[in-house]
DNA sequence: TTGAGCCATAGTGCATACAATTAGGCGAAA
DNA sequence: TTTCGCCTAATTGTATGCACTATGGCTCAA
């Protein structure tokens, strides 16, 4: 199931392959990005033959992978009406936080029970460095080793189901996540909590490892509300 | 053009309407039926140009509907190499089981804490009429009705993110969860199970209802892992 | 006889044309 | 003035054709 992993991560790893992944796949990934990353706005209707015209490809690999969007639940499809962005209410994003959180505290607990020695110690050194990010004010570094350190306690529950559920929930909270590092103080907090659950993992702890999880996740959407009552929504 | 519309002729929920849905939509359902009722073998090619044929479309909506299908991953797709039914590795199961267990674990946890009056009494109520089942043998009945007891629970948790991730699980396990009943005292053991369950839920032991439904898919597993080691898997 | 390389064939990826439906605007009637 | 209905334009759903890739069989050489 290790395969699996690496199908999914589509990063630069090939080279001049006269491409290996069909165009609707790379499309998907594209769009994703683009939806992530504001490129889109909430609610924002996407017009199959404008993106096919843009995209300098046809309509076919367009709606292939509006498709696989709209499993993602990244848009949403109605027959005949188009593709539309997703937009987040604030009712469901808060049911996003609490499936994300339930989903990570169950990852903890059992990477408290199923970790090796070496995964462990991994652990342990990447929550070590980011300490320092922290202090050196390096907060994009931190952001980065923050998704490593989440990852790595999803990846510890050795399942790789709940792994494919807990990324795709993550891919969609990001934006929201990314946001709260902003917020003054919160860098620090974060940490203070990693470093609860860091423990409760190394020791074995698991029913530990579950609550101080939960108390992480409920801590950033916490900040995450705080943020959106000042500001308007990120997207 | 419109009118061989009963090719796909499924569910007569629709009466006269010209086609609510996509042939892609129906198709999708009518394929994932035909899988899970072991219609297709375990592996066996998907073939677009076949499928067209047989269902008595052309191969665009046979596309599409297999998109949809890889995207729940009853089916994986390859590219330029076609669609397969998605095999299960004893591995793959297992990770299956526990993924659901801990999702169904979670459900239930939140459930004691969330469901209303209503909501209780109805499960209890529900509960208390499969014990009648039993006795009379009705293994259909007690099937169906186990879907809506597990359902409830899903539904109690309030929250839909984990009821569309609890539902996409329980559809591609529900096969080997069917065989099991099948086991000789499997009913009685299911139902005294379920009842440890519904007491925690009821008493809103949110610890308890978490513990005992995690035994209790543990002990579903179970039944299915004995089942196999006497029987080929049934697909 | 066995292995490697070539070729034919089948099947997927993509493009494009056509059909069908929806939504919005316009006009007529009450 | 308002409302109902029709019509048109825009957009999605479906069909089909072509091109390219992968796979299996066949040939040729060792």
């Amino acid at each position: 199931m290790g395969i699996k992993v690496d199908e999914l991560s589509d990063h630069a790893d090939e080279t001049v392959e006269p491409e290996r992944r069909t165009r609707a796949d790379r499309l998907a990934a594209d769009l994703a990005d683009a939806i992530l990353s504001g490129g889109f706005a909430a609610g924002a209707r996407l017009d199959e033959h404008g993106l096919a015209e843009r995209y300098g490809v046809s309509r076919t690999p367009v709606r292939e992978a509006l498709r696989q969007l709209a499993a993602t639940g990244l848009i949403e499809m109605r027959p005949r009406r188009g593709a539309f962005v997703a937009s987040i209410t604030d009712d469901a994003l808060s049911e996003l936080f609490v499936a994300m959180g339930e989903l990570e505290a169950t990852c903890a607990r059992l990477a408290a029970l199923s970790m090796n020695p070496l995964e462990r110690r991994r652990l342990e050194s990447l929550h070590g460095s980011m300490a320092g990010m922290i202090e050196r004010g390096e907060e994009e570094d931190y952001a980065e080793a923050n998704r490593a350190f989440h990852h790595a306690i999803y990846a510890g529950a050795h399942n790789g189901v709940l792994l494919d559920i807990a990324n795709s929930l993550r891919r969609r909270l990001d934006p929201f996540r990314q946001a709260q590092f902003r917020a003054s103080g919160r860098l620090e907090k974060s940490h203070h909590e990693h470093d609860l659950v860091v423990r409760a993992i190394l020791s074995g702890d698991c029913a530990g490892a579950h609550a101080r999880m939960l108390d992480h996740v409920h801590s950033v959407e916490h900040a995450v509300g705080q943020l959106k009552t000042r500001a308007a929504p990120l997207r």
